[in-house]
DNA sequence: CGAGGGGTTGATGGTTGTCAAGGGCTGTGG
DNA sequence: CCACAGCCCTTGACAACCATCAACCCCTCG
């Protein structure tokens, strides 16, 4: 069930088998949403975080008026909002972007984590790090390119972890957002998220159409975004 | 020595006197940097982190053609790179914006910490998603606020953090950076950072001049950032 | 005394937002 | 079966915000 987190986590360190029980172990069930339902609201208090399992969630900011950031995507296999164990409520909601199902593991589990196994409780710690060099890599985009390097860089980042999962297939991968949630993630207009996907689409980089995308040059495409993965960590750590 | 990260820790939960000697005797050497240089450079390995006992610090990335972007700033007793305890090495630089002194505290001391003092252990994991939080304000600025609002943004959670750890005095608060600086932070050019902070000055909500805050209208202030501090969760944990 | 860094100002242009309108598709109900 | 609403995508005209370039001032420091 976790599979996807496993592999995730094994990527980069080890994962004993006696640490993948007691984290099989931890889950108490397994909850379905359906596409465009917030699944967690702001400020909520939270007793359990959830594993993504399947689907694409996000992090979403919401402002007064109406207007609203994502600040983060989640792909199956991530722990979604493993931060709520610390923070014990959220400063953001989290939305299933598309029909999801997720696994809940209670926050008594995770602290039982960090006492028995606390070579786990710090592999479930880089995972929380790794979700904040995401966030700096975001606030980059947001503070110093373009619309079109912007958008370069979301499709980027998106095809390395999905691929992490197995999710993409051979140059395209299944994003099912629309141009209005592309351009709340990017800090852009609708209106000009279509103008900036015709440009990616004329310059013959990449295609966007009914949640697909479909990568026609890689090469300029991490050149537009002057796309650096190091911030995805995804060598392995020595233990 | 380190007290202002102690204030800090104590502010959100209890920290015992166990706890506090485990931290204490972690410490292994302090190390003073002057202002302008990097203290922790990208990518380097990393056997220890800092705590920030003095000065202002930040996170910053770079981009090949010199553009820069600040991701967060460091206070007085943040636990400034704790991160690369598990991520052993940083996606980003640390740099020192005034002069700093650091408390550094290798990794298998927090190692040890993690195994010996859960609790603690815990409460700098919690630290750590704080800056994630903060992570995630600073993208909400940066994408959907216009120049004015993310300048009054920053001046608003610097205050707060600031005061945390008493260092402001009634309206005023020092933060020793250049309008280059705050422009990088801002993700606007100095020119523009200019004539934001001129904008600030004429509506008599703040002034900005040699490094030095001078809030003139607080209310007016956290207005036009649309400032809601609990991304900075402030409140007290119960254990 | 000259160099250099930071701050300030003005003129101009480009990127992006705003507003408005229309097209295609899907689902639903008469 | 068709009418219609509603959502998403697309396009055009225009305006606002912010970047760029260039010049000048002030201060500090060698």
């Amino acid at each position: 069930m976790i599979d996807k987190h496993l592999m995730k986590l094994r990527a980069r360190d080890d994962i004993s088998p006696e640490e993948e029980v007691a984290l099989r172990g931890a889950i108490k069930e397994v909850i379905t949403v359906p596409a465009d339902r917030v699944v967690v609201r702001e400020g909520e208090p939270m007793s359990y975080s959830t594993i993504l399992l399947s689907g694409i969630a996000a992090r979403r900011k919401d402002l007064h008026d109406g207007r609203r950031q994502y600040t983060e995507l989640h792909v199956a296999g991530d722990f979604t909002d493993l931060h709520s164990f610390t923070l014990k409520r959220l400063d953001h909601d989290i939305v299933a972007l598309s029909d999801c199902s997720f696994a809940a593991v209670p926050h008594v589990h995770l602290k039982e984590i960090t006492e028995r196994h606390p070579h786990l409780a710090r592999v479930l710690w880089f995972a929380t790090n790794l979700d904040a060099a995401i966030h700096r890599a975001w606030e980059v985009s947001l503070g110093s390119r373009n619309a079109i390097g912007r958008m370069a860089h979301l499709f980027c980042e998106m095809y390395i972890r999905l691929e992490l999962v197995g999710l993409t297939r051979a140059s395209s991968y299944d994003l099912p957002v629309s141009q209005q949630e592309l351009g709340e993630m990017l800090g852009m207009t609708p209106v000009h998220a279509n103008r900036t996907l015709q440009q990616l689409r004329k310059q013959g980089i990449l295609e966007f159409a009914g949640g697909l995308v479909t990568i026609h040059d890689v090469a300029r495409l991490k050149h537009t975004a002057e796309f650096d993965p190091s911030y995805l960590y995804l060598e392995r750590q020595q233990r």
